[in-house]
RNA sequence: CGGGGUGUAGCGUAGCCCGGUUAUCGCGCCGCGUUUGGGACGCGGAGGUCGCAGGUUCGAAUCCUGUCACCCCGACCA
């Protein structure tokens, strides 16, 4: 059964990258870096907005939009964020073109921008400029906003949804009275990401913190979700930052208290990507093609008629309309698939490599027995199941999928968690197996370079529920109370 | 941004080293017919500024220079 696609064993980057294509999720554009979303795909990132949508919702946040250029000045204010983000920023300098001698199109040199602007990498700078003038009195906060939006960072090296110079994701911006108030925001929204992955993407993932080094240019505490990919990996899915009063600071955010006196805010920011898509598709997807989970699928069933001579399919669509629409009200989303262009066989191998969780096909053998052939996309199992039984087949199949492919995830980065206590079994497992490793470090930056230059390996994040223990350091011998997780990372 | 590689029809490719009829083949596409329970078959047909721009030459897909895009490996990053 062989769909064309580079199995995962032989390449696994060329695996990914064929897949995206041929599941028709996205493609490269005339623009290096920059991608172009396909239905399908952005079918999928519009299921991972509502979902999270809702959620920041739910959780008191609304949304709102802020401009797409962000003036040279602002980005400047904090200094440790534009240290950041400098080296990576798209700058627009001029706002006109004109035709030159030779009638070739120019940027007009007269019409130089006065100020530089540039292409938000992420929205800090403005958004706090803008706080500046909304926030007086402490009745103003908590001020919980998200935006939904695109930002440039000018990557050289990029793939497909898990770095392209251009992506769209949420940022969330919040303002608050007090330091802890911040801080659980920002727990919080960590734990709706955490949700977010395991609840509706089936995708495990370890809460954290970042290290000094790995944490956001401009934050006190950067939290984070890590998921293993299947080539041993890591990923970071998302993160969630606790600014202190850094960028109040900088764009002096000041608000009166019940006893009238100023106070500097407490910010967060946080924000998950379409680099989810990334995470969704190398978590799950098989040398078949993608495997989706029930819950982000546009195409939840798909259904094959196999048929011979248009009088057979009329049969068929007939019989299987009434199972449409029944589908449907239960808020199920169904294809039939009633393409008289392609048969069968075919159509079996494309709805499997777009990841469609179940495939129903019927032919005249069914409608003589009253039944329905149904298979399941995470295991390729099929059965044939009596008509009047097929609906309570298809909802049990849409939870058990969504569990199946959580529960064999989350089995794989199990067994992809190693303790070591030694810097040359780190290096060994590294080699040969791959995947978390957790390990004694002495917390000093100096330290986790050195492993970073030696081994390629970062430290992901120190586990939020990590275990107080007794150890030293596997490469200087100092004390360390706990272990971190390293990994190899996109 | 450094090292390596690749650009020939929608996709994948042969030809390039050693310049010379009408640029090869497969898939896909269009038409007709037969087919349809795991990527159908036959016949007929359309489709190309050989990535782009210069240069060398009587003549360039082929040689030279530049440039752009993509892929792999490094440094950087969500």
């Amino acid at each position: 059964m062989s769909k064309n696609l580079t199995k995962r064993e032989e390449d696994y980057s060329k695996w990914y990258n064929e897949l995206v294509v041929k599941a028709d999720l996205a493609e490269n554009s005339g623009v290096r870096g920059c991608m172009v979303i396909k239905p399908y795909g952005y079918a999928i990132w519009e299921k991972m907005q509502a979902a999270l949508d809702k959620m920041f919702k739910e959780t008191g946040h609304e949304n709102a939009y802020f401009p797409l250029f962000i003036p040279k000045s602002y980005l400047s204010k904090e200094a440790s964020h534009v240290e950041g983000f400098a080296k990576e920023c798209a700058v627009v300098t001029h706002y006109r073109l004109k035709n030159d001698e030779n009638g070739e199109i120019i940027v007009d040199p007269e019409a130089k921008l006065e100020e530089e602007l540039i292409v938000r990498p992420t929205s800090e700078t403005i958004i706090w400029d803008t706080y500046r003038r909304w926030i007086q009195s402490y009745r103003d906060l908590p001020l919980l906003i998200n935006q939904w939006a695109n930002v440039v960072r000018w990557e050289m090296r990029t793939r497909l949804f898990l770095r392209t110079a251009e992506f769209l994701w949420q940022e969330g911006h919040t303002a608050h009275a007090t330091e802890k108030e911040a801080i659980d925001e920002a727990e919080q929204m960590l734990k709706v990401y955490a949700e977010f992955a395991e609840n509706h993407m089936a995708m495990p993932v370890i809460q954290g913190v970042k290290t000094e080094n790995e944490r956001f240019a401009g934050a006190i505490e950067t939290y984070c979700i890590e998921a293993l990919m299947q080539d041993g990996k890591a990923l970071q899915a998302g993160t969630s930052h606790f600014l202190g009063q850094n960028f109040a600071k900088a764009f002096d955010v000041k608000f009166a208290n019940k006893e009238g006196k100023k106070e500097y805010v407490w910010a967060t920011s946080w924000g998950v990507s379409t680099r989810l898509m990334g995470a969704l598709i190398m978590t799950h997807s098989d040398d078949n093609g993608l495997v989706l989970p029930p819950k982000l699928a546009p195409i939840q069933v798909v259904i094959v008629p196999i048929y011979r001579g248009l009088d057979q399919l009329d049969a068929i669509s007939e019989k299987v309309a009434p199972l449409v629409k029944e589908l449907r009200a239960k808020g199920i989303s169904v294809k039939f698939d009633n393409r008289d262009t392609h048969k069968p066989g075919f159509k079996f191998n494309e709805y499997e490599l777009k990841g469609v969780p179940v495939r129903l096909a019927i032919g005249q053998r069914d409608m003589d027995n009253g039944t329905y052939e149904v298979a399941r996309r995470d295991t390729l199992v099929k059965e044939t199941v009596a008509a009047d039984e097929v609906i309570a087949k298809i909802e049990f199949l849409m939870e058990d999928i969504q569990r199946n492919i959580y529960q064999k995830a989350f089995d794989f980065r199990k067994e992809n968690v190693t303790e070591v206590n030694s810097y040359e079994e780190f290096k060994k497992v590294l080699e040969e197996k791959g995947g978390f490793i957790s390990a004694h470090w002495d917390g000093t930056n100096e330290t986790e370079e050195r492993i970073q230059t030696e081994t390629k390996a970062t430290i992901r994040c120190i586990p939020l529920d990590v275990k107080e223990e007794e150890g030293v350091c596997m490469v200087t011998g100092k004390l360390s109370t706990k272990r971190v997780l390293f990994a190899k990372a996109y």
